[in-house]
DNA sequence: AGTTCAGTAAACAGAT
DNA sequence: TATCTGTTTACTGAAC
């Protein structure tokens, strides 16, 4: 250990000149070299340039979208029209990176480090954005407020009026719910709109989270409460003094948006008896927490929106129970009526709720946003038609994943890789392995091995990255980096896969299908946190494997020695093993069709869809080695996508023989074509090797690859 | 219990 | 000379 680490000062400091962290240190010497054919940041704006123009736009679209649906409600002079018309304050944090150009910026930052800028950034805009929506709500909170009590005053002076002020009220805060739902959906939208540019982390950041319950269903309720909790004259006259604007306004601006209306009387009981504001308070935090820790006292958050219960989960699918009763309280929208049995609550159903005008405005609001969410469901189906189609997938494809029981079932199949989180609700982390927001929720492909990896480190520096088990069949590293691979370029976790996948990988994802050793190790720190520390012990590691494997073959190249990956030896590398495992075996073709091979299978469509598009069309045949990719005992199925790949890309991999002279082979050297394959490749052969058609062939070849 | 595999450490040599 | 690159050996632990 010490002497690793002393090592590891002696080798990295000298390297270390620019003054970059220690991170890329030793990455520097050829760094230039892939830094320059790294596209990350290009010469033209910043996306966060454009992505920021674009929400001030948005912003102010909305803003004046709801400035004049309040001034059609509002009494002149209510507090919207002092509000200067665009509130999104330009953060000089946001904009002072453009002052540098691109190109300075990327000599000056290291890949991780503009990353982290990037996020940084992003970060920042969500918070102004999430403040912008806050103020929304507040105003929106106001104005509702002032317009009650001038009702009140109202009604305190024109007591007969009551039935006329009642509708009037009545119809004043259906717009305002629709308002809030307008609202809602533009936000939705807008986060929606980030996640498509990928500026936004499908899984959110901490920001992103308070964003998103900013507005979170539980809002509406919330909302709802207030609306609702004035649902007469008689109630509104009681209230009066309850209501505290002051304090409101206050109260609204803290760091707890949620509970800004908590001081409000939520609802009076119908029967006259209303909480006290201090027990309606308690009530409320209580309320809130409900939904924000619904299910879990861990890190994940439900799957289901906030206001919604599981319906398998709870009490109230039992035998005798009601959908607007659970947990001894009144489901319905805005009410919490305590109901200690169901005949209670029945009772209370039917004095309360009763067909009335108030019902069924509240039952018309629960329309709308039952509407605006089919509305957003029918959209994130589409797109997962789309992405489906695009992937050449079966839309009967059975789930990869234990799929949240209480998804809506048309569609949602995929949903959680996307954004369609209808709700707004963000995605569960991955695990909570790491604060470090992981961006994936997942039966993520986080294996096991690659959580406690920490754990059973032996007695070396650091932990073996992947055992046997995990090796062969779990984890797929194209499926679990394509998955992960925020998870991993953030998160201080080790990856589950040898020095050799890895390396493997590093190389057939480039677009040459080469790299130098230098490449690789920008790689590995790239794409892994965990590889920006110990370098001295990984890249001894790297370099090791590299050496040692018969698999990776050095090419002396113009610009130097790069190194690539011979298929066939790699497939060679480890026998197949599968035939010993009768039960694994088993596993693999039972979990054909919800399994975790399915999971790798579509994770890896993803990725192939995705190198498709990186991988430039190499124009040779396809060889031997290609077809050898069908070979079985993969240690992951990223051996065969990233086959079928270069089968669909027309770049297939080649043994570095048959295109260039390695200046040195590996003592044996490697059969190329005529190697002796396994009789037991069948079918997969036939049809893969003339077909260039690309993940076509994936859904045949995987059955193929398991049977073995 | 023995074998295999993977990770780590380190020595060494050649190239830059 | 220092550092990088590449090779090789030895050891350890885990999985089989």
């Amino acid at each position: 250990m010490m002497v690793e680490s002393a090592s590891e000062t002696i080798r990295t400091t000298p390297s270390n000149q620019n003054g970059v962290s220690s991170l890329s240190s030793q990455s520097d010497g050829g760094g230039g070299r892939e830094g320059g054919s790294n596209g990350d940041t290009n010469g033209e704006i910043s996306p966060v340039d454009l992505l920021h123009l674009q929400q001030q736009q948005a912003l102010q679209a909305a803003r004046q979208f709801l400035l004049q649906q309040a001034s059609g409600l509002n009494s002149p002079g209510s507090n919207e029209v002092k509000q200067s018309p665009v509130q999104v304050p330009v953060s000089m944090a946001m904009m002072s990176p453009q002052m540098i150009t691109p190109q300075q910026m990327q000599q000056i930052l290291s890949p991780p480090q503009l990353q982290a800028l990037l996020q940084q950034q992003q970060a920042l805009m969500l918070q102004q954005l999430q403040e912008y929506y806050k103020k929304q709500q507040e105003q929106l909170h106001l104005q509702l407020l002032t317009q009650q009590q001038q009702q009140q005053q109202q009604q305190q002076q024109q007591q007969a009026g009551k039935q006329a002020a009642k509708e009037q009220i009545g119809s004043k805060q259906l717009a305002f719910q629709q308002q809030l739902i307008q609202m809602q959906q533009l936000q939705q939208q807008h986060i929606l709109n980030l996640q498509r540019q990928g500026l936004v982390p499908l899984q959110p950041t901490a920001a992103m989270q308070s964003l998103q319950q900013a507005m979170c269903p539980s809002d509406l309720q919330q909302l709802w409460k207030e609306v609702s909790g004035v649902p007469s004259s008689e109630e509104a006259l009681k209230q009066a003094e309850g209501l505290d604007l002051s304090t409101n306004s206050s109260n609204s601006t803290s760091a707890f948006p949620k509970a800004a209306s908590a001081h409000i009387p939520l609802h009076s009981l119908p029967n006259g008896q209303s909480h006290t504001p201090k027990r309606d308070r308690a009530r409320l935090f209580e309320w809130i927490s409900s939904f924000t820790k619904a299910d879990s006292g861990d890190d994940h958050v439900p799957l289901y929106p906030k206001g919604s219960q599981p319906p398998s989960s709870h009490h109230e699918e039992h035998a005798g129970s009601h959908p607007l009763y659970g947990h001894g309280e009144c489901k319905w929208p805005g009410c919490e009526a305590l109901c200690e049995d169901m005949g209670q609550f029945i009772k209370h159903l039917n004095n309360e709720h009763a067909l009335d005008d108030r019902s069924t405005a509240q039952c018309r609001v629960q329309m709308q946003v039952v509407q605006q969410l089919e509305i957003q469901l029918a959209k994130e189906s589409e797109r997962l038609q789309a992405m489906m189609t695009h992937l050449h997938m079966r839309p009967s494809e059975p789930k990869p994943y234990n799929q949240p029981l209480n998804l809506a079932s048309s569609g949602s199949l995929l949903k959680r890789d996307s954004d369609a989180y209808p709700e707004g609700l963000p995605h569960p982390p991955t695990s909570a392995a790491t604060p470090i927001t992981p961006l994936r929720q997942g039966p993520s492909v986080i294996s096991s091995s690659s959580l406690h990896t920490h754990s059973h480190s032996h007695t070396h520096a650091v932990g073996p990255i992947r055992r046997r088990n995990s090796d062969k069949y779990c984890t797929p590293i194209a499926s679990e980096l394509a998955q992960n691979c925020e998870f991993y370029k953030n998160a201080d976790v080790r990856p589950p896969f040898t020095y050799a996948s890895l390396i493997r990988h590093a190389i057939l994802e480039s677009p040459d299908r080469q790299l130098t050793l230098n490449e690789i190790y920008n790689w590995f720190t790239r794409k892994f946190a965990y590889f920006r520390r110990n370098t001295a012990t990984w890249k001894n590691a790297v370099r090791h494997n590299l050496s040692l494997h018969k698999c990776f073959v050095r090419v002396e190249n113009v610009k130097g020695a790069v190194w690539t990956v011979d298929e066939v030896e790699y497939q060679k590398r480890r026998p197949p093993k599968m035939t010993g495992s009768p039960t694994l075996v088993k596993n693999m073709i039972s979990g054909l069709g919800f399994g975790s091979l399915n999971a790798s299978y579509q994770a890896a469509l993803a990725e192939s869809s995705l190198s498709l598009l990186n991988s430039p069309p190499l124009v040779t045949p396809p060889s031997a080695a290609s077809l050898n990719m069908l070979h079985v005992g993969h240690d992951d199925v990223s051996s065969t996508v990233e086959q079928v790949n270069s089968n669909g890309s027309c770049s297939p991999t080649l043994s570095p023989q048959q295109y260039s002279h390695p200046v040195h082979v590996k003592e044996e050297p490697t059969e190329v074509e005529e190697d002796s394959r396994p009789v037991s490749l069948l079918a997969g052969v036939t049809h893969s090797l003339p077909l260039p058609s690309d993940e076509r062939d994936l859904e045949e070849d995987l059955p193929t690859e398991e049977l073995e």
